[in-house]
DNA sequence: ACCTGAACACCGTTCAAGT
DNA sequence: ACCTGAACACCGTTCAAGT
């Protein structure tokens, strides 16, 4: 649990320290250097202050880069377009704004968790369940349904835009697509039948697509199980 | 890239070490303590070493953490019961056994990856293509097809089985869960209309209806993409 | 109430030396 | 070719002391 955080301190620095200036410097960091790359150490001299008074702030680092990717959830709620009457077509327009901010943030991907605890991830499930109770759907598999869309968001989202969660913001996406397909190409055709198949589809896919296709599958999943209903 | 491995070893000890057995006590140790409890030298110890001599296997520890990862999906994909005729089935089951695997090594999710690159993620991703390409879809569909339920089983049971990738082995899911109930149920429901409706569904759902019902809706997604070609 | 910075208890990784 | 174990260069975190 957070520590009380006061007004301007009382006999304190001028640029006093808080949570929230804490954790926006930590998301510039972990922009810059990833989550390997944000330290203590690093971060307090930013901040030009002792690692032991980040402390004060946030209890551990895993709560600091929580807090974090929370932070980029928040602006990336902030940017989703009002919804139209077409709850899936909100849903889906939820989906990929959220795809699209963690994507320049990579470190926040597999740090978006989703049965949520954090404010802005609450917010998130909150905005898919109202858009899936507008659907038409039976109430009682609105909560199942809210989930899957939530599960399939945080988790696809972090598979493409962090996969192994261990590259260095150094490599770039199009280079480990390509180093992948190069080692796809020289499999066993005899071994991997379809792998060795596709091989010119993986060196030229868009990660984007790629995202909206399962998405997509799912929300016409999600309209077939309705059709019998009424429409909004 | 791996050192190379000979026979029994010309002047070492009885009980050689080679990659396989690193591996293996990897996975012991990941089972017990959770990736932050496994330590190179915990697991020298284990095998009565120096932590230098791990190093002459894998290459640093997140090689031997992918390839633990790895060793476990292994197991799951020989447990997959032989595919029959109806190739949407076939593709159920085989998510639901990698779910269940990973399900059993929760530190092994979050780290098989989706565009594959080890010999059992890339075995994973050639059947799923494989049977893709027996649905009847066009054939210009079966790579992103593949791809989205690839990200679909990997992403989701991460989601699912680690959320935050954080949570010591020591918290059971149940107490997770609850917790987070308690703290939906404390939320304004003006601001949080849906969420604070749901609370009991989050408290008694289970985790694996919860994998299936959002495959399900992608399963069913293809079907009704696919239904006008030929059935299997 | 909040900040400082030294100190503690670890880590992953390297490497010269052995067999 | 493979193993040993000490040493290096870090970490996250704590805490007594300050304001």
């Amino acid at each position: 649990m957070p520590r009380t955080r006061g007004r301007a301190p009382a006999g304190g620095r001028a640029d006093a320290l808080s949570r929230e200036v804490v954790v926006g410097a930590a998301v510039e960091l972990l922009d810059e250097h990833g989550e390997r790359g944000l330290t203590f150490r690093l971060l307090a001299e930013r901040l030009s202050t002792g690692p032991g008074a980040l402390y004060w702030h946030v209890a551990n680092k895993d709560e600091l880069v929580a807090l974090a990717a929370d932070h980029v959830l928040g602006h990336a709620l902030a940017e989703v377009p009002p919804p139209t009457d077409d709850a899936v077509a909100g849903l889906r327009t939820l989906a990929v704004t959220v795809f699209d901010a963690l994507d320049r943030h990579a470190w926040a991907a597999s740090r978006v968790t989703a049965p949520a605890t954090l404010a802005n991830a609450l917010r998130l499930f909150d905005r898919i369940g109202s858009l899936v109770a507008r659907t038409g759907l039976p109430a009682e598999r609105h909560f199942e349904v809210s989930t899957a869309i939530s599960y399939y968001i945080t988790g696809v989202s972090a598979q493409i835009i962090a996969p192994g969660l261990t590259v260095s913001p150094a490599t770039s996406r199009e280079d480990f697509l390509a180093r992948t397909a190069d080692r796809w190409e020289a499999l066993d055709p005899a071994d991997y039948p379809f792998l060795t198949r596709t091989t010119a589809n993986l060196r030229d896919h868009d990660d984007r697509d790629q995202f909206t296709t399962g998405l997509d599958l799912l929300l016409t999943g999600l309209n077939a199980t309705t059709e019998p209903g009424r429409p909004a």
